[in-house]
Formats: structure tokens, sequence, C-alpha cells
DNA sequence: TCCCCTATCTTGTCAACGACAAGATAGGGT
DNA sequence: ACCCTATCTTGTCGTTGACAAGATAGGGGA
């Protein structure tokens, strides 16, 4: 048919890339392996082979999008502290938009990270990124000034957590009746500060 | 086959009941139309009859859900109202309760209604019944004892529905390293509490 | 009583998909 | 020059969603 080489070079983040497009655009669920192949212009089990199949495909996303959460969090985290010295819990709100922003930038990679019936979620790349994750969010809690400790350490871990996440999966799935125009890591950061600016 | 009567008689009810097992179980992705109509007993396109195709079966799933989330938020604000007088915010943290109840018992119905990418969020039935939810919502912080006016409100509705629905989202996700007999209604109101309790 | 009318369900079919197996190709290391 | 491995192709099977056309039941009116 074409010229097209044998082989691709680059095919497996190829593929990663235009399932990332189709996942922003339709979701997960018109995820097709076939589509993809078609798209990367290989045969229609090409992707298979770098991946097993779709869940592992999806696993794929799910490491990768814990790696840039990780990285998103830590980044605003020394952005925060770097920066003059503001009110109590500025690091933790930063945090807390960022986690935001990374939902609504990388929605493809939030949608799916957070559905682990669609992917292996004991995956050991996605286990470790998972991991780094959850320590960023964890140093975050410990930047405030009085960092609680025990019990209240995991409550305000959980309470922190539950609203940005919160905040995130209802801008995605369109329930907040926001004005369209509105930066939803600015709305977030509004939000965070009306109920945990004071501690 | 068998001496089953032609027609099934309550073939709607079944197949969504039947949707909601499967969706519990192994999640919305794994739905098909072919393996309600086996577990009704009926030929295979039959379902389609009653919703057109498979995102009108969701669509009237996530209809019903929000039918029930309403009813669950209602009841509970009556609850909380006939309860001797507690503490300040009692109604609305019973509520937030009662959302985080609702989407562990019915998980099925949840995790379909904030996807709308699945069915059709613009069908008349859904928005009807989402309009009673967020009316619900709304109440519910109306209970205050100084409830917050203009855009306070807004921004109060915003962190609490965030909070109690990150925490549901979280939960059913698994993300959340909590002790396995836990009961997800009691650790949401500390954490309710922790973050509300004050106003 | 008879007929028709409508909702309900069946049967048959098609294109697309995921998964698997077996073979072809390239390119590097020995 | 040879092999060895990763990569990609080709072919196939069972399943699914969607659609079309026909069969069946059950009730309301002539």
């Amino acid at each position: 048919m074409t010229d097209r080489p044998y082989h691709h070079g680059n095919l497996r983040s190829a593929v990663l890339g235009a399932a990332v497009e189709v996942i922003e655009q339709n979701g997960p669920a018109a995820l097709s392996l076939r589509d993809l192949a078609r798209r990367a212009g290989v045969s229609h089990a090409a992707p298979a082979h770098h991946f097993g199949d779709k869940a592992g495909l999806l696993t794929a996303l799910a490491a990768q999008g814990y790696e840039l959460l990780a990285g998103s969090l830590a980044e605003a985290l020394a952005e925060a502290r770097g920066a003059a010295p503001g009110e109590a819990g500025e690091e933790l709100a930063e945090a807390g938009v960022a986690y935001v922003r990374f939902a609504v930038r990388h929605r493809a990679h939030f949608e799916v990270m957070f559905q682990p019936g669609l992917y292996h979620p004991d995956d050991p790349q996605v286990v470790a990124a998972r991991g780094r994750a959850d320590q960023a969010l964890a140093d975050a809690l410990q930047a405030l000034p009085d960092p609680p400790a025990g019990e209240q350490r995991r409550l305000a871990e959980l309470a922190a957590w539950s609203m940005v996440h919160g905040f995130a999966a209802l801008w995605l799935s369109g329930a907040l009746p926001t004005e369209p125009g509105a930066e939803p890591g600015d709305v977030a950061r509004t939000v965070i500060r009306g109920r945990f600016g004071s501690g």
C-alpha cells in the first residue's frame, strides 16, 4: 500500500497519545484498539503487542497519569514554598489547585486513573506511581504551619483530598453550573480557601 | 424451547434490575444488552425495544438514580430536623452522610450518573430528576443556623458538594486506605464534622 | 362476536471489536 | 555470515450493538 516502513519505530508512544485524544473527546468507553491502530497507520493487531490487551493500554495510561500528578503536585508545592510567605496553608491550597488543574488538563488520564475496573490497578508500575502521588499529597499536608498528627492527620488528608477530588470530578462531569469561561483552578482556589484557609 | 410466555410482562424493570447487578459487580463497561436479555430469558433484541439502545438504558438508570438521591437527601434532612436539636450544621452534615451512603448503597446508579458520556444527559426525565436532587442539596444548605447568601451561598454549596462527592468517588474507586470493615457513612460523618462542624 | 390496532417480543443479518495464533520482517549482536 | 529477538502483519473466531422485518398477544370498537 503506502511506503510506510515495516516498523513504526515509536508505536507505543503513538498509540498512547492517540488514546489520550480519543478519551478526551469521547470518553474511555469509545476507545478501540483497532481505531488506534488505524490512526497510527499500522495493522489492527499491532497495538496489542505493546500492551497485551485493552486493559494493558489503560494500565500504561494510568501509570503515566499518576506520574504526571505526582510531578504536578511536587512542582506546585515547591513554587508555593519559594514564593513570599503568604497566609497560613498557602502550600496546601496551591497543591489542591494543582490537583484540580491536573484533572482538567489531563482529563483522559484522570478519568482512567480513578476507574480501576478499566485497567490492572495492581500493576507494579501503577502501584509505584500512585505511591509517589500519595506521598506528594502527604507532603502538602505537612507543609501546614501546625501539621496535624495521628488520627487527625488521616482525617485532614481525607478531607482535603475529598474536596479537591470531588471538585475535579464534578467539574469534569459537567455537573457544576459555573460560567463557561471560568478557569477551574481559580474557582477551586476560592472554594479551598473558604474551607481550608484557616487551617 | 421453554414454556415461557411470549410476553415477559415486566421486561423493562427486569432489565434495569439486571443492569444494576452487572454494573455493581463489573462496572458499566462490562454491560451488554445481549447478556441482560439472556438473564431475563428473552431474545437478544428485546431490551432495545424498551430503551432504544444501550445509552437509552443507562439514561433510564441515571434518571432513576437522581430520583433515589433526591429522596435520600430529603429523607435525611427531615430526620435530622426532627431529631433533638444538636449542634449547628446537623442537617447539612447528615445530608452529606446520606449522599455518601447513597453512593455506596446504589453504586451502579452513582457511577453512571456522573459519567454523562455514557447516556443522554439532556433527557427530560434525567434533567427533571437532577433538578430535584440539586434542590435537596440546596435545602440542606439553607438548614444552616446562619445560611450564607449571594456568592457565599454558591461557594458553600460547591465546597460541601465537592467534599461529599469526592469522598464517595474515592471510596468507590478503592483509593482510600481505610479499614475494610469501616462503615463509609460513619467515616464520612467524622470527616464532614471536622471541616463543616463550625459552620 | 369479529376485527383491527398497538405494544411487545422474535428472528435474521451486518459491521465492528477484542483476542488469539501463526507467519513475515527488520536490525542488532556474535 | 548467522541467528535471535522485538516488532509488525495476516487470518480467524466468538461476541456485541444496531437495525430491519416478521410473529404474537391482548384490548377496544364495530
